[in-house]
DNA sequence: TAATTTCCTATAGGGTTTGTAGGTTTTAAG
DNA sequence: CTTAAAACCTACAAACCCTATAGGAAATTA
C-alpha cells in the first residue's frame, strides 16, 4: 500500500503537472514557456487538495531532494517540476517517499540487501517476489505523471 | 514490501509444500497418500527454517482460519495443506497476512474502501494504481505454493 | 522594512509490527 | 491412567514506523 506521504504527493505533483503543461502551451503562443518562473506555492497546492501544509511541505523538500522538483524562495516563489511531465516515472517518486517497490529487499534493484536466511540462487520465493516485482515496474517505470492528469476533475 | 509474517509463513509452507508432494508420490507407490496422516509439527519447521517458534505459531493459525492449512491436535500432531499446492495462489497468502494487495484502498479487490477525497471515476492516480494491482495479481493469483517448492535447496 | 515563501531540524502521538508469556485442550503412547 | 507432545487461545509488551506538528532561519519580492 502506498503511504499517506506518497498519496498527497501524487495529488500535489498533479496539481504541478497541469500548472507545467498550461505554461508549455503558453509558451508556444508566445507567452512563459519555462515553468520555473511561474512556481506554485505550498498554499496553492493546499486550496486544490486540501491536506496539512506542513506536511505537505516535508514531502515537497522530499521531491525536490529526489530531483523531481524545482523551487523558488521568497514572495511569488513555490515548486515546479525539472523535467517533461512524462520524463517522470512514478517509479522515483515512490522510491523517494516510500521506499523500495520489490516485495523483499533481496529482489530490490535500488533498496537491495543480502536475505541472510536463504541461498538466493536457489530460493523459490525470491525467483517469485522478482517476478512480482518486474511487473510493477512494467507499469510504473512506463507510466509517468503525465497520466497522472488525464481527465482529473475531482 | 512484504511482512515478517508473510515471509515466515512462506518459509513454513514450502516445507509443508514438500511433505505434501512426497506423501503424493509415496502415495502412489502404496503408502499413505493423504497429506492428513502425516501432518508436519511447527517444532519440525523451525527446524528447518530457524524462527520463534511461538510467532509461527500465530502464523499457522492465521493460515488455518483463512483456509489454506487443516491440523491435527496431540502427540503426533501438527499441521497440512487442505487443497493440493497449486491450487493456493499466493494471493491468497498474502492477504491472509497482509492484507490487500492493491496499492491504494479504492482499487483493492478484497478490502475496497472509498475514497472521500477524490472522484473515482476521473481520478487519475485511481486508474494508474488498477493498471499496478492488475499487474501484480497477474502473478500471484497466478503462481502457487507448488511453485514456491521449485528446487528451494536453502 | 514588511510580507511571503522555502528550508531545516526536532519531536510527539498514535498505530502497527513483531514477538513473548502463560495457560488450556486434545491426542497418542506407555 | 498417567505422561508427554502438540495445537489452540488470549493478552500483552517492546520496538519501530507513520503521520503530523512546532518553531524557527534564510531568501526573495515589493
Amino acid at each position: 500500500m502506498l503511504s499517506k506521504k506518497a498519496q498527497y504527493a501524487f495529488r500535489a505533483l498533479s496539481t504541478l503537472v497541469r500548472t507545467d503543461l498550461e505554461n508549455r502551451n503558453a509558451g508556444d503562443r508566445g507567452s512563459a514557456a519555462n515553468p520555473a518562473e511561474s512556481p506554485t506555492s505550498i498554499t496553492e497546492m493546499v486550496k486544490i487538495h486540501p491536506m496539512s501544509t506542513k506536511f505537505l511541505e516535508t514531502i515537497l523538500l522530499d521531491l525536490k531532494r529526489g530531483g523531481i522538483l524545482g523551487s523558488k524562495k521568497g514572495k511569488g516563489g513555490g515548486y515546479y517540476l525539472l523535467k517533461h511531465p512524462e520524463d517522470t516515472p512514478l517509479a522515483q517518486v515512490i522510491r523517494i517517499l516510500d521506499g523500495p517497490i520489490a516485495p523483499l529487499p533481496c529482489v530490490s534493484l535500488h533498496f537491495y540487501e543480502r536475505c541472510h536466511d536463504c541461498n538466493e540462487a536457489v530460493c523459490g520465493l525470491n525467483r517469485l517476489m522478482a517476478e512480482v516485482r518486474d511487473a510493477n515496474l512494467a507499469v510504473l517505470e512506463q507510466r509517468s505523471l503525465a497520466d497522472l492528469a488525464v481527465s482529473q476533475d475531482g
